[in-house]
DNA sequence: TTGTAAGCGTTATCAA
DNA sequence: TTGATAACGCTTACAA
């Protein structure tokens, strides 16, 4: 290896000139081609590996059909689930050879179809990973139909049989949390719940009602309150409840954000938890995990949703996938 | 506009029989280059608004010298800090036409330089973007020059003369924050310092010790205990500090999820805050901010830190830009 | 199983 | 100030 292989880009005529053969045949074992000797095969692999060469992705994209580039398109989320996903995806493509191009946007601004048309058009994308709210953009989602650009989703709000998506059923994390709050022998459980930009809130809703239900205990319209999914909305909440003439002895906030905001001001409301209080929690960010370990939460497992959509995409296929949540119980964990 | 234009991608030569002129007038209009009659560019500017034309950005990689592609390269640091940066710097990129390709990347690992090389190589960037600790890199540093690929630094450790960054003075800012609390009244001030790893713990830790110098105030090494930048760390010192013989009254974490767990153990030991504790981060992440109210910090400002580093790449300018923090006392701000 | 030729959409070079 | 023509590095189509 001369000094000069660290810095000289070689292309595929060096490789090709190297290893005694065509431009094709390299192109052909660098793409996995059937129809190559494993003879010629063996030379080219060694002379790319000789000369360090990498394809350019700029030339492939030109010539060929596909780009080897991938968008993940989202609406800034907490920070912790963006990096996530973006860690995840992006782990995926990287194995696969593809590169995944992170495209920031918000859901309500009228450019997002344009900013994502000149994408398409300027990337040549070979496809899209959609997180909420833009999986349920139907501009975006028209726009992505209309260009033949096949896309996954990240914990969409409805399952769409023709579109390949990843997630947790959100009701039923919601219901087994409540049902673990009442197994603790809590019958007096608040509820915070998320903003309506979010599908995802109503989902919880129904999934704490429905676990009451099932426990024959009644509905308290006074144990409901709406958060917007950030500290602040969560600490507001539990100052209301826990100043109810008969407090509830549990908590469930829908968000991790609210969570930590509902255990903030408990502490400033000196009720001690968790002895007179339980905190639990609905996390897509990890955010409680790091910083609020009193807290019983439902984890979205993030990082596997992204593989997954990631995967699906990449293989083409168009399956809903449904992954299972985890619930934690920093009690039992002991982590505090 | 016919329904096709939404779904038509029209190419530099579509645009140039628009506007009845060659490619290479387009060419020129677009690039902004001189010597284009003002005639001719009206046309062409009105044939490619019409046509919703947009240049491949694969085609201008590989007919010319640049990409318009630039990394941002950094190494898991705080998700609200890598997406501060991220925003900032795709914001910029956007404004300019350039796109940026984000690479999370370890520092530690023995093949991130051969990453990296493969980035630069295959994706022909035009200039790359780093954060600490990759900024203190060796091996990429050198590959990047050898490649002659211009960079810039954000919050480097060390200022280089030749090479572009934005940054704000640690030593300073931790300065500022204890001569703060010392100017309430505080003699007895605990500190929390960062690991190694980082650079910028040392400078932290020496500003703190020339702010009590500065006052008079005796060093006293059993206040000091050296932290881990995350939430548990920042726990541990707090439940030493708080059970010395005589605990300080202030403790300056110098991160802000050390912060974070400060105040956790304080609020679990039954230490009033902040009445018998003020509490004191350094916020390299927002994330205290966002989840604990009654802490004072200093902030980067961290969104724009990447304006500036991404401005100095983009105008080839290799100046060492020095931004202004802040201290922000909720105390005064009443937020809790 | 291998190779040849053409062309992808743009910019660089050079001539007009 | 404009425009032909030849690259750029690769894949497609087709031939051998």
């Amino acid at each position: 290896m001369t000094a000069n292989s660290k810095t000289a880009k070689s292309t595929i005529g060096d490789v090709s000139r190297a290893a005694g053969v065509s431009e094709k045949t390299v192109s052909r074992v660098l793409n996995g081609e059937r129809y190559v000797s494993a003879d010629l095969r063996h030379k080219v692999e060694e002379a790319v590996a000789r000369l360090d060469y990498r394809p350019s992705f700029a030339a492939r994209a030109l010539a060929g059909k596909r780009s080897y580039q991938i968008a993940l398109i989202f609406d800034n989320p907490s920070p912790y689930f963006a990096q996530n996903i973006q860690a995840g995806v992006m782990a995926r493509c990287a194995q696969q050879g593809y590169r995944m191009i992170a495209q920031p946007c918000e859901a309500a601004s009228p450019t997002v179809v344009d900013e994502i048309a000149a994408l398409i058009d300027q990337a040549q994308l070979d496809g899209a990973i959609l997180t909420a709210p833009i999986s349920e953009h139907d501009g975006v989602r028209a726009l992505l139909r209309a260009r033949g650009i096949p896309y996954a989703m990240i914990s969409p709000a409805q399952l769409d049989p023709e579109v390949a998506s990843a997630s947790i059923d959100q009701a039923d994390g919601a219901r087994a949390m409540t049902a673990h709050l009442i197994s603790l022998g809590h019958r007096n459980i608040g509820f915070v719940g998320g903003s309506e930009r979010f599908a995802t809130s109503a989902k919880r809703l129904a999934g704490y009602q429905a676990a009451l239900a099932a426990a024959g205990i009644g509905a308290d319209p006074s144990l409901i309150r709406e958060g917007d999914y950030d500290f602040a909305s969560g600490s507001r909440a539990a100052e209301e409840l826990l100043s109810l003439a008969v407090p509830p002895s549990a908590i469930f906030a829908s968000s991790d954000d609210m969570a930590a905001g509902v255990l903030a001001m408990a502490h400033k409301m000196g009720v001690a938890v968790p002895d007179a209080l339980s905190v639990a929690g609905f996390d897509d960010t990890d955010l409680a995990a790091v910083v609020w370990p009193p807290l019983t939460t439902i984890r979205q497992p993030v990082r596997e949703l992204a593989y997954a959509a990631a995967d699906l995409l990449l293989s083409g296929k168009t399956e809903q996938v449904q992954m299972d949540f985890e619930l934690i119980s920093r009690a039992s964990v002991g982590r505090g």
